[in-house]
DNA sequence: ATGACTCATTACATGAGA
């Protein structure tokens, strides 16, 4: 089995990349993040003609994940327990469409888009690291109910775990993605029994996922990884191989983000 | 060329992203 992850940064300006990408991929579970749909507007049927089922969670324009699976799709969340609410100023505290999960095929696969962040002093990175360490401790909760579980938590972490993930460490200094506290709390996953399979299949430095559009970031190969895959022990063990479809940043209206295709034994 | 940001919006400038 395939699953692969991709932030298309905008469904309906990437649809036709995302179908063509699932025809020539071979792919049986794809986790979507910033989707930047509302649930009403979301486009089922292109993947239902492709044989897929689509499960979708999209309040507005901003943020929105989904799920395409052609090997099942049920029990459908469209959110973790314990998943913190963002206030924004003068507005009270609401859920934000930043994860769904389903059982597909035998894996539970949540799709996430981590919180930015913005700025290191801004209420946004509070509600990123709560974000990231409710993850864990609800996987935790979970794994440790059902220690055989084989569940994939793939998606946008928005966070370089380490300095060869970027390409200039120092140019991400007082900024984010690269913070003391933003790496430990990816590592709180790690400490909940999850193991980051891209890394241990791919092991080599300044593999990126993530290339920004600005300032000719992609032909000079100045990008972060940023994508990941965490998955339970049982399914870890299960994972044959891992890629980064770089070529997917290349062409006419590409997302800045890469997929990151799990193969499963 | 892998090439000098892009997306969505009761849009035409702004917020958000990374």
């Amino acid at each position: 089995m395939r699953i692969a992850t991709w932030n298309v940064n905008s469904l309906r300006a990437r649809l036709e990349r995302t179908l063509n990408y699932l025809r020539e991929h071979q792919v049986d579970v794809l986790a979507l993040q910033e989707t930047k749909v509302a649930d009403k507007s979301f486009p089922a049927e292109p993947f239902e003609a492709l044989g897929y089922q689509v499960a979708h969670f999209g309040l507005d324009q901003w943020n929105g994940v989904a799920l395409v699976s052609r090997v099942g799709l049920t029990a459908v969340r469209t959110a973790f327990d314990g998943q913190p609410a963002f206030a924004k100023p003068g507005q009270p505290p609401k859920l934000e469409a930043r994860a769904i999960g389903a059982d597909c095929g035998g894996v539970t696969v949540w799709s996430l888009y981590v919180p930015h962040g913005r700025a290191q002093a801004d209420p946004h990175m509070a509600y990123k690291l709560a974000f990231l360490r409710a993850l864990a401790a609800d996987a935790a909760r979970r794994l440790s109910a059902q220690p055989s579980a084989r569940v994939a938590l793939v998606g946008d972490f928005n966070v370089a775990p380490l300095d060869t993930d970027v390409w200039d460490p120092a140019a991400f200094e007082g900024l984010t993605h690269t913070s003391a506290a933003e790496r430990q709390a990816f590592a709180a996953l790690a400490e909940a029994g999850f193991r980051e399979v891209s890394r241990e299949h791919l092991p080599g430095t300044h593999l990126y996922t993530q290339w920004d559009y600005q300032a000719l970031r992609f032909p000079r190969n100045e990008g972060m990884r940023i994508d990941f895959a965490y998955c339970s022990p049982a399914l870890a063990d299960a994972v044959a191989s891992v890629r980064i479809i770089r070529d997917e940043r290349k062409g006419k209206g590409p997302s800045d983000h890469v997929p990151v295709e799990l193969e499963i034994a």
